[in-house]
DNA sequence: CCCGAAATGAGGAACGTGCCTCAAAACAGT
DNA sequence: ACTGTTTTGAGGCACGTTCCTCATTTCGGG
C-alpha cells in the first residue's frame, strides 16, 4: 500500500495539519520542519492521491476552445474527437465550452477572445493565426488569470502557457524528404496553400525549403500559391500551374483546400504521374491515399491533441508539471498501408 | 456541477442505497424500480465519479510485465517508458512488477509465467512469441481471474483479454511500400529477423509479401535470413549477401539485429546505394536516419505502448470498457526529419 | 522572565462513492 | 389475515485529501 498522508506525520513526528502545510506550500511552518518533512516525504516515497486531492479540493476546470470553422474537415475532426475525449473519461471534473468563429474573418477570432468571460473559465485553447490582435487578446486572458494553450498553430510570441501541436517546420522537412524521395530527381515542386498568414504555413513552408535546398537542388521549389480558403482559387491556381508546367513532378499542399486541388489535378490529366503530398487525414485525404492520388498524408493525431490540449489545460490551472513524454504530438506519416 | 448519486436518488424517488444497487448491479431491486432509477440516471446525464469511485473501492491494481531480455534495445526503452510511466500520474493505484526473460530460451517465458502468483496479481503483460506452452500458460492465469493483455507481438490463439500493439501486417505492408518508393524500380530486396517464430516477425513477413507481389513485381524479395539472436550470424549473413548480390538495392530488417546489419553494410561499402529499413527507434536506428544511413525507420511509440497496457490492464481487471480511439497504437514512419 | 508572535497540534467537516447493517415496508402465497 | 420473502429506506463508516478553527506550544526579543 502507498503511504498516505498519516503515514508522513507519524514519519516526521508532527501532525497531519503541518504535513497539510508543507505539501501545499501554505505559511506558518519553521524551515526546519519543513526539512523534516520533506525527508519522511522522500524515504517513504509518498506521493499524492491525485483522484482524492481533486476530490477533496472540489476542484472544477472550466475551458473553452476556440476554434476556426470553415470548408476544413481537419477542424471538424478535431472538434469530434474533442467531443468524445469530454465524454468519455478525460474530462473528468471538467466542462468544456467550444467556440467556433469564420475562419476567413481575421477579426472574428479577436471578438470571440473578447467575448470570453474570463470570471467564468480556467482555461482556452486557442487555434487561431498570430496577429497583433490575437496577442493582445491572449494577454489580456493571461492577466485575468486564466490558463491559455495555443493549439496546431503557435504564438509564440503571445504569453500562452504551451503549444499543443507538431513543430511545423520539421513537418514541412518532412514533407521536402518524402518529395524527394518519392518523385524524380529533376523538375518543379508547386506549393499551395490557404494563406501564409497562419504560422502553421509558414513554418512549414520555411522547413520545405530548408531541406529541399540541401538535399534535393535539381527539384525547382515554386513560389507558394495561396488560396485565401476560396475552393475556385485553389483550382484555378492548381490547373493553370499543371498545364503550364511541363516539368512539374510534385505538388506540396500545406494547408486544407484538398478537394478542389486534386480536383484539378484530376481535370489537368496529370495526377498519377505527380507526388502529391498534404497534410491531415480527413476523409478527403484518406480516400485520396487509397486511389494513390496522394503519396503521403503528414498528419496528426487529432486524438492525441484533444486530450493533451485537455490535459494541459488541466495541469497549467494547477500550475503543475506536465508530463512532456505524452505531451509530445508526434508528425506522423500515413502511407495507403498505415492509414489507421 | 455534475449530478451525483444523491441526485439521482432524489429525482428517481428512492434512496441512495437503491441508487448503489442499481448502478452496481447488485440484486434485490425490482425491475420497475431498476427502470426508474435508470431514468433518472439518463435524464440527468449522470456519470460516475471515477476518482471518487476509485478511492471509495480502495481498488488497487497489482500488475506485472513480463518481457524478454537480450541484445535488444527496444525492449530496453520499452521498460524505461513503462517505468516513466507508472512514476508519473498513469500508474495510480498500482503496482507494476517488470519481469524479464532471456530471449534465446523459449521455455524461459513459460517458466516466469508458471511463477507468477496468480493471487498476488491482478494483471499481467506478456512479450512473447506463440508457442502452445506460452498458451496454455496464458489459459491458466486467466482461468485464474486475472487480466491477460499481449504486448507487442500478438498471441491471436491465446485467451488474452487483448493485443496491445500495432497491427504487423500493416506493419509489413507499409515497410514494401517505402522500399518499394525509396528503391530503384528493379532489384532484390533482402529480409532479415531474428527469428521467424515470433508472431510479429511472420505477419510483418507476410505484410510486405504481399505489397510486394502486388505493386512492385520488379523488386525480388529473398527468402527471410534469420540470425537466432547471434550478432555474429547476422553480420555473416548480410555481409555475405550484399557482396554476392549486385542486383541487391534494400534490405528491410524487421527484427532487432540492426547494429550487426548495419556494420556489415558497412564492410560491404555498399551502405549508401542499398535502402535500409528497420523497425523500432532506438540509440541505433536513431544514429542511423540521421546518417542516412537507413532510409526510414518503422517504430511505435513505447511511451504509448507503456501507457496503453496500463489503462487497458486497469480496464481489463474492471471488466470496464476501453476508449478505443486512445488505445490504438500507430504505425509510426520516422525518416531523418520527423525524428521525435 | 515575560510577552507577543510564530509555529504546531488536534480535531472535524467535506468531497462522491462503495459497502455494510438493520429495520421497515411491500409483496406473494396460503 | 397470516406467514415468509423480497424490496426498500436510513444511516454510518471508510477511502485520502483539503481546508478550516481553536487551543497549545515554542521561540525570539526586550
Amino acid at each position: 500500500m502507498r503511504p498516505t498522508v498519516h503515514d508522513i506525520a507519524k514519519e516526521a513526528g508532527v501532525s497531519l495539519a503541518t504535513v497539510d502545510r508543507v505539501l501545499n506550500a501554505r505559511p506558518g511552518v519553521r524551515e526546519k520542519t519543513i526539512a523534516r518533512v520533506q525527508e519522511a516525504v522522500a524515504r517513504l516515497g509518498y506521493v499524492r492521491d491525485a483522484a482524492a486531492a481533486n476530490l477533496a479540493r472540489g476542484r472544477f476546470y472550466r475551458l473553452a476552445f476556440v476554434l476556426p470553422e470553415g470548408p476544413n474537415q481537419f477542424v471538424e475532426t478535431l472538434r469530434a474527437a474533442l467531443l468524445e475525449a469530454c465524454a468519455t473519461q478525460v474530462a473528468d471534473r471538467a466542462s468544456v465550452k467550444v467556440v467556433t468563429t469564420p475562419a476567413q474573418d481575421p477579426h472574428a477570432v479577436v471578438r470571440a477572445l473578447r467575448a470570453l468571460n474570463p470570471r467564468r473559465l480556467d482555461g482556452v485553447a486557442i487555434m487561431a493565426p498570430e496577429t497583433p490582435q490575437v496577442r493582445d487578446a491572449v494577454a489580456r486572458l493571461k492577466e485575468e488569470g486564466l490558463a491559455v494553450v495555443a493549439l496546431v498553430s503557435d504564438l509564440p510570441n503571445a504569453p500562452r502557457d504551451r503549444f499543443v501541436g507538431i513543430d511545423n517546420m520539421a513537418a514541412g522537412r518532412t514533407a521536402a524528404l518524402l518529395t524527394g524521395r518519392f518523385a524524380p530527381p529533376e523538375g518543379e515542386v508547386l506549393v499551395v496553400t490557404n494563406s501564409l498568414r497562419s504560422r502553421d504555413s509558414l513554418d512549414r513552408r520555411l522547413g520545405f525549403d530548408q531541406v529541399m535546398a540541401q538535399d534535393f537542388p535539381r527539384l525547382t521549389v515554386l513560389p507558394t500559391a495561396e488560396s485565401y480558403d476560396d475552393p475556385a482559387r485553389m483550382e484555378r491556381v492548381a490547373l493553370e500551374t499543371a498545364r503550364a508546367r511541363p516539368r512539374l513532378v510534385g505538388v506540396y499542399s500545406m494547408g486544407s483546400g484538398n478537394t478542389p486541388l486534386l480536383r484539378a489535378l484530376r481535370r489537368s490529366g496529370r495526377l498519377d504521374e505527380l507526388v502529391v503530398i498534404g497534410h491531415e487525414l480527413t476523409p478527403v485525404t484518406r480516400r485520396a491515399l487509397q486511389d494513390n492520388e496522394m503519396a503521403a498524408v503528414i498528419s496528426q493525431d487529432v486524438g492525441h491533441l484533444a486530450r493533451s490540449a485537455l490535459r494541459v489545460l488541466r495541469a497549467a490551472c494547477d500550475a503543475a508539471p506536465v508530463f512532456e513524454a505524452q505531451e509530445r504530438i508526434r508528425i506522423e506519416i500515413v502511407l495507403r498501408e498505415n492509414l489507421p
